[in-house]
DNA sequence: GATATCTAGTTTCTATTAGTTACCACAGAA
DNA sequence: TTCTGTGGTAACTAATAGAAACTAGATATC
């Protein structure tokens, strides 16, 4: 019953880790609606640099979510693409979108009370 | 169509970062339970720093996901509990857990094939 | 009467991680 | 010959997570 705090031990702490990846999740949805490339996904990601980019693509690839395919082109092209298990993950990440696209404006809300509160308790 | 990657934009950015929070959601599931105590909850979560534990309880209290009371006991107990807002976002938790549990073995696997593979390719 | 314990935290410092910037090698076009 | 594109890596810095010690006030223990 005792959530398990051990990471090691805990499955639902590594997926959490995951899918609170700043990027991955990002990319992970991307991907979903059709492979791409690397500097294809840099240039639609604004923001994210290479090195974040290689780093998280490497570890979604580790973690059998996306796949990697070199084309030997010159200059060598590099196609992302996802796979089933991703897709799945995808999948049970969308009730979080939702419930983030339907409640944020509470949650913007309580942060504004408990900001104005905070601001009041210390005048 | 294209994810919106600046934070402040995009809600569903701001939600995963909270859920990827390496202790909140934890908390927010223990307290789904029940209400519970500061120091109640630093044993129960083994692992957790009394600072981590302050800082992750304010944001949360702050995002209007938990709620903190003050009793005025001697010494002070201070007790928190889920709000009906925590209480929606934890269920949005559940199909990830879910996932996590049903996937684990396959992540696993496919991270020793991957890191197999990059040995070899050392080799 | 000094010491230890409980409550719920805060402060300080360090180790880890996230992120930025500059660079690599190769080929084709201007 | 310098610029653009490919897909990265290496070195450095800023931000954050976490460990450990400290606060304060009342009660119980020695």
């Amino acid at each position: 019953m005792k959530p398990d705090v051990y990471a090691a031990n805990c499955p639902t702490r590594q997926i959490l880790d995951r899918v609170g990846d700043k990027w991955a999740v990002l990319i992970l949805l991307l991907l979903r609606v059709e492979p791409m490339r690397f500097n294809q996904l840099r240039r639609t990601i604004e923001g994210i640099s290479q090195k974040m980019l290689s780093q998280v693509l490497k570890s979604l690839e580790r973690d059998g979510l996306i796949r990697r395919h070199a084309i030997a082109t010159v200059p060598v092209t590099v196609e992302y693409s996802i796979t089933q298990l991703g897709l799945t993950l995808a999948g049970a990440v969308d009730p979080l979108r939702d419930w983030a696209e339907q409640n944020l404006k509470d949650v913007l809300a309580a942060q504004r009370r408990y900001d104005a509160q905070q601001k009041e308790e210390a005048a």
